[in-house]
DNA sequence: TGGCAGGGGTTGA
DNA sequence: TCAACCCCTGCC
């Protein structure tokens, strides 16, 4: 069985069932199951090795799965020292790695999250990996998804964003040339270009840009990062943040990387102090705020 | 056991 | 700016 000795830390569990892939299942806490480029692999992690028992995946795409080249220490680094929440965000969560996952499959899963948990899209991908993906349950290429149609997609749960999916499938089949986004491209621009896609609005392009692309000044903001802006960083505000405020403040704040920063930011909290906040009739006010905010 | 509220957004009017 | 879109889960 291949492996890696890491001279980091990694939280196979964070990283993988954390919001960032959706096709991972554990089998154990230190075992994985899901796939690598269309190549299924089970991952352990244990005792500072990561190993993997699909000797067709290389160390290099293994490495470069994980981001592990990315040195996160002296990125923090940069982060304002003030910080206390990023503080503790790294000190709580320093196994967690931003990953490379497959453009196609990043933005299909990003089109299903709408209204949905994360369970329930790891549930959609397994659906349409088992229904659409054929023996070896290799994720469905746009052609496919497009040749399915939209009802095979309702029957995989995906409601409403069945059509979204089917009609951005349909566009990508004929042109996959716009996933092909050059690193010289503006993140700005980026994004624009990946709303052009049915289903496909200011936070999932910037998902998809970070958990893609490796675009670490995406900043993805979704009710959770909205959330725990506005709670931790203006407690005093009366109205949640907008959209346009959002980006600015994180921006200014954190810097070219701060969409890592969102990523620790955003597991710490919903593990952490967010998971307290359960107060639902605030939440109602707050979500209104926050839509009229957007 | 059944009803109900709510969830990691986007769209179109 | 705001309702509508699906449906699954958790809770009472």
């Amino acid at each position: 069985m291949p492996f890696l000795p890491l001279s980091c830390p990694l939280d196979l569990s964070a990283t993988l069932l954390g919001g960032q892939s959706f096709c991972w299942q554990p089998v154990s806490p230190d075992l994985f199951q899901g796939w690598i480029q269309s190549k299924p692999v089970r991952l352990e992690y244990k005792a500072g090795n990561l190993s993997w028992d699909n000797p067709s995946l290389s160390a290099d795409q293994i490495r470069r799965y994980f981001s592990l080249d990315l040195d996160l220490p002296s990125i923090f680094k940069t982060f304002p020292p003030s910080d206390p929440h990023l503080k503790a965000a790294w000190q709580s969560h320093s196994g967690l790695r931003p990953v490379r996952e497959d453009p196609w499959e990043c933005l299909s899963n990003f089109i299903c999250s709408s209204l949905k948990q994360i369970i329930q899209i790891r549930q959609i991908n397994d659906r349409l990996r088992t229904s659409l993906g054929g023996t070896h349950r290799v994720f469905p290429s746009p052609k496919i998804i497009c040749q399915s149609g939209e009802a095979a997609l309702r029957a995989c749960s995906l409601g409403y964003r069945a059509r979204h999916l089917a009609a951005t499938a349909k566009i990508l089949a004929e042109k996959p040339e716009i996933l092909d986004i050059p690193p010289s491209l503006p993140t700005q621009e980026a994004a624009a270009r990946l709303e052009t896609l049915p289903g496909v609005g200011p936070k999932i392009s910037r998902c998809v840009l970070l958990y893609a692309y490796s675009r670490w000044d995406a900043f993805p903001v979704d009710v959770w990062v909205s959330r725990l802006v506005w709670k931790l960083y203006f407690p005093r505000k009366r109205k949640a943040p907008s959209l346009s405020e959002l980006e600015h403040w994180s921006a200014k704040h954190f810097g070219p990387d701060s969409g890592l920063a969102q990523l620790f930011l955003f597991h710490w909290f919903r593990t952490g102090p967010g998971a307290r906040t359960k107060a639902l009739p605030k939440e109602t006010v707050f979500k209104r705020q926050s839509r009229r905010g957007n």
